[in-house]
DNA sequence: AAATCCCGCCAAACT
DNA sequence: AGTTTGGCGGGATTT
């Protein structure tokens, strides 16, 4: 595994020579699991991708290479679940002991049940395949196994953390983190979360809004903050420091504080400015003052000791040490430092290198002398927002000099929303735009399906609907409200001319999308083609994995669904696929091109004519999916929610079918095409009951999620109502690459599937298990709630230890 | 044996 | 008083 990690990991890198005396060991040095990572390679900024619509469209376009620029995970990828997945987390859902206990089991090996294709292992190279395997597919095997440790590194959950999100998130859409909701998706306690945002919050990737939120900011900030840091560093005297710790003193390095930083903090300085974010901070200070850009464990962990001015004895140089493992593992998932080993006299030290930007524009190398004024460069982009940011950060930590209201005052914030819970879609699930957050008090915003526009893609679905949206729900509309924005298909929708179009429906009690279709074509073709090309690179891969695999497994899928009434629409769809198909071209165009067309396609040609469905699948929420509620047209269900046979992982979900005369009442929202959609469902009235049995498919989703679902009633019937305020996300649309599938795709965008692959995943197996955590995971669905507030220490009681105490 | 670092207790900070 | 954060370090895993 390893291996492959850093093969990857190698690949990834940008920049590969190590200047000193390390020796990179190759693949060796790394072995630390977490590494995978690299999912994003550094890029130097560049404003221009950073919009949403390099976003989106990358994401359609997947290709690999192209533009990394967001890798956007939102996808479905693959998850693996299977159908049984969702029993098992019901039953988890009725005692904790057992759901963690389950969990495990499931995350790891969800297929076993059954295992419905065992993917050929191997294939790593697609990634989507293994939708099923979940497990390892690096290893192999083995299913089974529990999870090892590796698998719960902080490392990897940092990863998994970063693929909900895009690097570049469009810059006037903030994207609200829920730190809960987060700990939930991604199946891990909140402590670990804290972890993570810690050290993403010390580089100015999110930003801590209240209590329990932050705000993505991905790469935007971060070279800005770099260079912040770097010149902070030097004025600090860091480079002084490293070397005396290098040269080997110990303890008593001279530390030359030099004014500011000293432990000067110890003043004002309350834990929470003390340390995993400010250590953070400094660590990555030495590496941008750092000659050879590497710095060993041991040099940072004295220099941190002195800083803070606790002498250290050995105990607290291990503990050090401990922290600093954390911030490298969390480091080493943005692929800003990657782990090495310095000789020396008596051997190889860990250490770690660099991989980030050293040089910024501004500062020259010449030091320390300027300040923070200089940061402008990258900015551009963002607005001088951020800079501001960046100080009140800084000023955290009595060592930086800046000024320290700011510290105060974002902490105040807290006040605001306190866990907001689900409310707000905000989801890691989907990177992409959407809509915005709430504000600080829970206000809503809404999406912005329009944002879209911009993109070209996505317009094919009107925004109209969200604003809609919120108003139907009812009571509680407002977190329903937010979640929308979670909808925001801009994406989803994007690509894919296909004639079936997804509505959301406000007024179910459960926002529900569904998804009309016309015509169901065959979804036969399969989008490998493109994906072979994905083999090659695991970055790449990575990548554009999600975008496409998710619509091709949309499309792709087939297979399983109970399709009743297939004939009927089947007539039809052959035609509807015609026009479908054709926009969608092959993958390869992704990003421009298809926005043009598609589009339109979908409103204004394909439209041909919109068949109605028969019946549609509704997919609830609750099932596990996360945000996913709809409904498909049967006749399709294949073609809709096929994944791709191979890419997707499956997800497995609980679908009903339901005539379409009953979803008459129901006023969609939102549609790709919208008249069509008026058309043929304008109204809907959607009785549930009058579904069919429901029936598993899968669909490349992910399970977790659902981390509120609070009914878990899924699979009889749904009931439309429960609220389910968060995401929803339908897209439809076909995959790009799909030429004739129309097949609507259906992405979920659960948080897993947006992962974004990380290189090894995908050519693991991992491609399921991405985002879970081992040993959260299988909890994925259920747990959430429950999860969340008992700390880990209750939680050992309820299972029955007894405290201590 | 050393390097890593997961886990989660427990207390500070906030509500 | 209840929560949210997050310091800290025991001890399990990996290397």
């Amino acid at each position: 595994m390893e291996a492959e990690c850093l093969a990857l990991k190698d690949l990834t890198s940008p920049r590969k020579s190590f200047p000193v005396g390390l020796d990179e060991d190759g693949g060796q040095c790394d072995q630390k699991e977490n590494i995978c990572t690299e999912r994003r390679r550094t890029t130097p900024l560049k404003c221009a991708e950073s919009n949403v619509l390099p976003l989106l469209i990358n994401r359609k376009s997947s290709t690999p290479d192209l533009a990394h620029v967001t890798p956007i995970k939102y996808t479905v990828l693959a998850e693996p679940l299977t159908p049984t997945a969702n029993l098992k987390m019901l039953i988890s859902a009725a005692s904790p002991d057992i759901r963690d206990r389950e969990m495990k089991k499931v995350l790891f090996r969800p297929i076993e049940n059954e295992k419905d294709n065992p993917a050929s292992p191997d294939t790593l190279v697609e990634e989507v395949e293994d939708s099923y395997q979940l497990e390892a597919v690096d290893e192999e095997d083995d299913t089974e196994k529990k999870p090892s440790r590796k698998q719960k590194s902080l490392g990897l959950l940092c990863q998994k953390f970063l693929a909900l999100y895009p690097d570049y998130p469009p810059p006037h859409s903030p994207i609200w983190i829920s730190l809960d909701e987060v700990a939930t998706s991604l199946g891990v306690e909140r402590r670990r979360i804290y972890d993570i945002v810690n050290v993403l919050e010390s580089l100015t990737i999110v930003g801590r809004i209240a209590k329990n939120s932050y705000t993505w900011y991905g790469r935007q900030k971060l070279e800005a903050t770099l260079e912040d840091l770097q010149q902070k560093g030097r004025q600090q005297g860091y480079h002084l420091q490293m070397e005396l710790a290098n040269e080997g003193k110990e303890g008593g390095l001279g530390r030359e504080d030099d004014g500011v930083e000293g432990d000067a903090s110890n003043a004002g300085v309350n834990r929470k400015d003390k340390s995993l974010r400010i250590m953070s901070q400094k660590f990555v200070m030495l590496f941008l003052v750092s000659k050879t850009q590497t710095v060993t464990l041991d040099a940072a962990a004295k220099v941190l000791i002195e800083e803070s001015q606790d002498s250290s004895s050995h105990s607290k140089y291990k503990t050090k040490v401990r922290r600093l493992y954390d911030i490298a593992n969390v480091l080493t998932s943005l692929d800003l430092i990657k782990k090495v080993h310095v000789r020396e006299e008596r051997g190889r030290k860990p250490a770690f290198k660099w991989l980030g930007p050293v040089e910024f524009k501004n500062s020259g190398n010449a030091g320390n002398t300027v300040n923070v004024a200089a940061v402008a460069p990258s900015e551009a982009t963002h607005p001088v927002v951020v800079q501001d940011l960046r100080k009140s950060k800084m000023a955290r930590h009595a060592s930086f000099s800046i000024t320290p209201t700011s510290v105060a005052v974002q902490r105040q914030a807290n006040s605001a929303p306190s866990t907001p819970r689900r409310q707000l879609a905000v989801l890691p699930n989907q990177p992409v735009d959407y809509s915005r957050r709430t504000t600080s008090n829970g206000a809503v915003c809404r999406l912005q399906f329009g944002s879209s526009t911009d993109n070209c893609a996505s317009t094919s679905l009107q925004t109209p609907a969200c604003n809609s949206t919120s108003s139907p729900l009812s009571p509680s509309s407002t977190q329903s409200t937010l979640l929308a924005p979670p909808l925001l298909p801009e994406h989803i929708f994007t690509p894919s001319p296909s004639p079936h179009c997804l509505a959301y429906l406000p007024s179910l009690s459960q926002p529900s999308v569904v998804m009309l279709y016309r015509a169901p074509d065959k979804p036969e073709q399969t989008p490998e083609g493109p994906r072979s090309a994905m083999l090659e690179s695991e970055e790449g891969r990575k990548r554009r994995r999600d975008e496409k695999d998710e619509e091709e497994t949309a499309v792709k899928k087939k297979g399983t669904f109970v399709v009743k009434e297939s004939d009927k629409t089947r007539a039809e769809p052959q035609r509807e696929a015609g026009d479908c198909s054709q926009p969608t071209r092959s993958s390869s165009n992704p990003p421009a091109g298809p926005s043009t067309t598609v589009n339109r396609g979908l409103g204004a040609n394909s439209s041909s004519e919109p068949t109605q469905p028969s019946h549609y699948l509704y997919v609830p929420n609750s099932a596990g999916l996360n945000s996913l509620n709809l409904l498909l047209p049967t006749g399709q269900a294949q073609a809709g929610l096929a994944l791709p046979a191979g890419s997707v992982p499956a997800l497995a979900v609980p679908y009903v079918l339901v005539p379409s005369a009953a979803l008459s009442h129901y006023p969609l929202v939102a549609s790709g095409l919208q008249q069509q959609v008026s058309d043929a469902h304008a109204k809907l009235s959607f009785s549930l009951p009058a579904v069919m049995s429901p029936a598993h498919f899968a669909v490349g989703a992910t399970p977790y999620s659902l981390a509120a679902a609070p009914e878990i009633n899924w699979p009889p019937v749904p009931s439309p109502a429960t609220p389910e305020p968060n995401r929803l996300y339908a897209s439809a649309g076909g995959a790009p690459h799909s030429p004739s599938g129309p097949r609507q795709t259906v992405s979920i965008n659960t948080p897993e599937a947006l992962t974004p692959h990380t290189p090894k995943e995908t050519t693991a197996s991992a491609s399921k298990a991405f985002f879970q955590t081992p040993g959260t995971l299988g909890s994925v669905v259920c747990a959430a709630p429950a999860a969340r507030k008992r700390g880990s220490a209750q939680r050992r009681l309820d299972v029955g230890h007894p405290p201590a105490s």
